[in-house]
DNA sequence: GGACACTTACTATTGATATAGTAGCATACT
DNA sequence: AGTATGCTACTATATCAATAGTAAGTGTCC
């Protein structure tokens, strides 16, 4: 089980972005102003629980993930469709394209990735 | 901000389900056997957090769900999507969908919402 | 109408989350 | 080589989450 709280997922958000980062440089990513000690302290809850390695570069730490986005993503996307949405993928996707702010350019691209993963099936 | 943590979540998926339900009708449909009481104090921080109303009946209480799940839903994918894949709803939509059990059916009928979604672009 | 069972109200506890300070060490620069 | 600065290690604390017990109230049913 794969649970983030809010702020670890904020730290592993740039963890993502940057591929790797040293505490100063997750800090100065994060949105919200927090103690570098803070950052450092998150970092080391995440390493402990397995989801960041790190390694010595010069006298810091470079801390890397070691729970990819999808992992992390999918946990999340299946308990919200279980709990919040009865299961139901549609009702969850239905849900998602409801926002306004999607242009029909990207409306048009997630209908090609289902186009393709209906391809997938059918040739197996 | 409408955060809810796990527990919270059982629990408004179960008033989802059912429209409204007094403690016990809660109880029994969660997953976790906890504590009547417990249960109990869990619609009482949600009604606290303004998420949650409820009326008399009887000697009992009947809560319902005063956030709906499109809300609750919605602010968890904002979040899933800005913080994991990087703002990229496609990038979300990918990871939905690339998983093995979805049938050619489901995706399908994902297809034809995005459709239904782009017909109501283009005519306003 | 009285007993019973169910319900609420209040309180408590444990553990996790979020945040940060201090001390001390090490590296890079002069 | 000395020193300043940035980094880690350790510790601290307040708040919140999760769970549940006890006591007291109130309908309901016989």
């Amino acid at each position: 089980m794969t649970a983030l709280t809010a702020r670890e997922m904020d730290v592993m958000s740039v963890l993502w972005e940057l591929g790797s980062a040293t505490v100063a440089e997750v800090s100065a990513r994060l949105d919200d102003d927090l103690a570098y000690t803070t950052v450092l302290t998150v970092l080391r809850i995440l390493e402990s629980k397995g989801l960041v390695g790190h390694e010595r570069e010069g006298r810091a730490h470079r801390y890397h993930p070691l729970l990819a986005r999808q992992e992390a993503g999918r946990s999340v996307l299946d308990r919200l469709r279980d709990k919040v949405y009865s299961g139901s993928t549609e009702l969850l996707v239905a849900n998602l394209v409801s926002d306004e702010r999607l242009s029909a350019q990207t409306i048009r691209r997630l209908r090609k990735l289902l186009d393709e993963r209906l391809e997938k099936e059918e040739q197996p």
